[in-house]
DNA sequence: CAGTAAAAGTTGACCGGTCGTATAGTGGCC
DNA sequence: GGCCACTATACGACCGGTCAACTTTTACTG
């Protein structure tokens, strides 16, 4: 009952990792339950196949932090803005402190690999990244109720475009090596929530 | 001169489109020279290797793009700004228009996937994004002059930032199989790019 | 309870296939 | 005949996935 728990859990915690650095088809199983010390055999035991347990990782990855983010975004002893504004920072400031930059977006690389050839993954990371965007749009709109942002903007869309412009600068941060992009991301942030 | 030339560029044709789809670990050399109709044995004839091949691909790939990017924003029919939006305008139609919607960015899936692990990919797609970006910005700085944008704006941040945030577009497109993200893009651009 | 048989859980040896790459040629041109 | 651009073939490694065999748990019996 605990036991098992903890297999599965080793296997998607080393999985992940792994995944995060390698990519979907540059890692392979053994590799996986060679790092969580767990028996090539178990692997599909605890799992369907390499895309089931690309889809569960996803879940295990991105349940915690949705969480950690909404949480974020509900305290209310700042404005919603600078709930915003605050994770990211915190964001930026945790990818500041890597002394080496090992820059990764689990769900990005597993899209930008997987969407399009596996549609259970594509489904399964559209679905989480539909409720990041939601916990965004939910602070946008009190911020909008709130007179922090324009009247006219769409808290939803807002909230997507803000999230893929995080992605982007991600992704751009991974190629240069450095955190440039995520400065100039905070920067144009700070400009897009104004009034 | 012109036969050996065909073949390379019929290999990095192939290539070029199988990863796009697949992804760089997704995709043998196999494929690759199947898909080009050339024996595999000539692979490594034209290229030193996988990776090498990568990085020429990219190089394949955005050459043509980057130049036809520059043009568009080089056009001065219209006004700096709408430059720009009819740029991305045309490459949303362009994504609209197709109705299995396939989508994809090259250098974005080869950053997630390798840019870590491969340094020299990582710095052949930064110069690539670098060059990109300074085509944009340099369009931007027009439109600044011209007092289409604000001011205070840095030109090479926002030329950043609009990219990354196209990228991150894309990938979203990807999962969700729809073009909406690129919508919300559009309308999010054309307020940034105001006075 | 002790004993045991059936069920459930676990596993590593193994499968066919494909991977990226090395190399020994082959065929045509100077 | 020497040269060299080109390619067929082969290689060892590893891939995702299977499955028969082994171990543990469970359920029931006398």
């Amino acid at each position: 009952m605990n036991a098992i728990q903890d297999k599965r859990a080793r296997i998607l915690a080393s999985g992940t990792a792994v995944m995060l650095r390698k990519g979907y088809n540059g890692t392979g199983v053994q590799e996986i339950t060679q790092g969580a010390g767990v028996p090539k055999g178990s692997f599909y035991h605890y799992f369907e196949s390499k895309e089931d347990f690309a889809i569960q990782a996803l879940h295990y990855y991105y349940t915690p932090r949705i969480e950690r983010f909404a949480d974020a975004l509900n305290a209310s002893q700042l404005s919603p803005r600078e709930r915003i504004l605050r994770c990211y920072r915190d964001l930026v400031g945790y990818f500041a402190n890597q002394e080496q930059p090992s820059h990764q977006c689990f769900i990005g690389s597993l899209c930008h690999e997987m969407a399009e050839e596996s549609q259970p993954i594509g489904y399964a990371a559209s679905a989480i990244l539909q409720r990041s965007n939601q916990v965004l749009a939910d602070c946008l709109s009190e911020a909008q109720a709130a007179g922090e942002i324009a009247a006219d903007q769409d808290p939803a869309a807002l909230a997507g475009f803000v999230s893929a412009a995080w992605e982007g600068a991600l992704l751009r941060m991974k190629a240069d090596r450095q955190i440039g992009p995520l400065r100039i991301f905070i920067q144009q942030l700070e400009r897009l929530l104004q009034p």
